[in-house]
DNA sequence: ATTTCATAGTTCGGTTGCCGATATATGCCG
DNA sequence: CGGCATATATCGGCAACCGAACTATGAAAT
């Protein structure tokens, strides 16, 4: 599972919203790097409809506007859930094999390796870009 | 970045490999649910010496078998650092979001959604498939 | 002796999922 | 009146991955 796809499902999984609250909570859960593109959104919506991983909710028209809003289905939660072991199992993985890394100093891994808040674009200390 | 790239570069990161180790050492890394093709593999390898996340560290002729052996550059240890604190964000957010859930129960945290070792093809218990 | 498997790499066609642009429509703000 | 935020639909193109076929050697099994 790629990304956007991923924080679709993660931005259903609090509560049901239509395809546009869906672009903003995903700037939002992505600390503001992932902007979905229309392509992207409504071909992911479609597809994970299929799978069965999202299910209309209700739609609204509120204006003249459309609004269609999702829900994260169970089995859509059981897969999200699965998707997040994965992750951290694949972080941990990288994590050990980079201290095995030539050159890696071993007691350093809590400052070079951070565990959560990316602060995007900051070079890890002493690695040359 | 998809898992595969992801994967390359994390068994890369302890030493350098020869493309068929890495095929061994991500089937490893993955607890043996992703297996490199050699389409994805080769292709993903002169990608990523294009991008110089990687460099050919040296070619050694076995037995008639050429081997050529990748390494992981400090650009691509970088990335591997950034790639890791990545998926650990993702990973936060996506359970923060699953809490929320209606339904969710706050204290079964520890039981429902596990913190590692996926146990694949497990459901989550009380989630239908 | 021959087949099969593990090792090791190359190439090519096909599919999927994402990107980027365009289009449509409404209401608000300057 | 133009631009922006809201809201969805659609289409072409591309990058990455998948799957299969091919070459080649040595070891193990039949």
């Amino acid at each position: 599972m790629q990304e956007p796809t991923f924080l679709i499902l993660t931005a259903l999984a609090a509560r049901p919203l239509h395809g546009y609250g869906i672009v903003q909570a995903v700037l939002d859960l992505s600390g503001g790097d992932v902007k979905l593109r229309p392509g992207t959104l409504y071909g992911a919506l479609d597809r994970l409809a299929d799978q069965g991983l999202i299910e209309v909710e209700r739609e609204e028209a509120v204006e003249g506007r459309l609004r269609r809003y999702y829900r994260l289905s169970d089995s859509g939660a059981a897969t999200l859930v699965a998707e997040v072991g994965r992750l951290r199992q694949r972080a941990s993985a990288a994590e050990t094999q980079l201290r095995q890394r030539p050159g890696a100093v071993p007691g350093l891994s809590r400052f070079a390796v951070f565990s959560a808040a990316p602060a995007r674009g900051a070079a890890a200390p002493g690695a040359p870009a």
